[in-house]
DNA sequence: AACAGATAGTTGGCACCTCCAACAATCTCG
DNA sequence: CGAGATTGTTGGAGGTGCCAACTATCTGTT
């Protein structure tokens, strides 16, 4: 019987949570597939971007200004450094430090991953206005705001 | 220097899928914790309250209705079941499935969880007015409708 | 009635992500 | 100087979402 088969579209009674589970799950699909091919992931980007941004920083300031764990930001910055888009020198009036840089190399794939995941956020976002892509990212970053700085 | 060490509160730049995960990170790190003395995870709640809400359905349906795949119903239903929360009995109507059964014990143990959950949310959103959360939760399943299914 | 194709449940495994614990080296501050 | 904190690194744990394969069973068509 194919009926209705409607399988409930999901969502009618999940919670809050739930709900952004799922939008989670949504997005990392979407923006995974637009990395695909750049031989990069998220975290790559994030770190790039924020290094385009803040300028050069320490492995731990990254860490923080990303919520990314200190161990991740190792590993990412491997690849980063291993791919030539990004130097890490270790800090002269710091020597526990390393102060990483990104490259001429870097900034152009940050270019080009910025280009996919602009659009991938489009897909992503596809059936909000733009007034209601903004509410939605002001409303998120107060969730986070609170209920994750806790650590 | 302890000066600003502002460390960048995050999110400054952020993509807005980059703000979904940050999000849905708070959201389980906040659930989990308030599950954490239950013995149970998200997923037996989430089928749990499915069941309660929809009545005995086949494993498949549950998986379509929660998004959740299907080996993992199996394995949450295990779970379920080994605690009385479910039954299992095969459908005489259809061999191939298997209808699956709130007891009043797991009704009993959804009541906990929910009780749990609930105050969970409200942590989760402290910052947010009624209205917001409300409007949160739209916008959230407008993005879960266009750009989740797709599969 | 028989066959092809779809569906159900199960099992196993993969990849990513988040988090934690430990460690040596180094800095900071009293 | 010495206690305590911080940095980068390594290793590992656990959860999650996903996929492939397999058997058993159903459905629709001929």
């Amino acid at each position: 019987m194919e009926f209705a088969e409607d399988a409930a579209p999901t969502t009618r009674l999940a919670l809050p949570s739930r709900l952004l589970n799922l939008a989670a799950i949504s997005a990392n699909r979407i923006t995974d597939l637009a990395l695909k091919d750049t031989g990069s992931r998220r975290y790559h980007y994030t770190l790039l971007s924020t290094l385009d941004e803040n300028g050069p920083s320490s492995q731990a300031d990254l860490g923080r200004c990303t919520r990314i764990d200190r161990s991740e930001v190792t590993e990412t910055i491997n690849d980063l450094a291993e791919r030539r888009f990004v130097t890490r020198t270790p800090d002269p009036a710091d020597r526990r430090r390393n102060i990483v840089s990104i490259t001429a190399a870097g900034r152009k794939h940050l270019a080009t991953l910025r280009k996919l995941l602009t659009d991938a956020q489009a897909q992503l976002l596809a059936a909000l206005s733009p007034d209601e892509r903004t509410t939605l990212v002001t409303l998120l970053t107060r969730v986070i705001g609170t209920a994750a700085v806790r650590d």
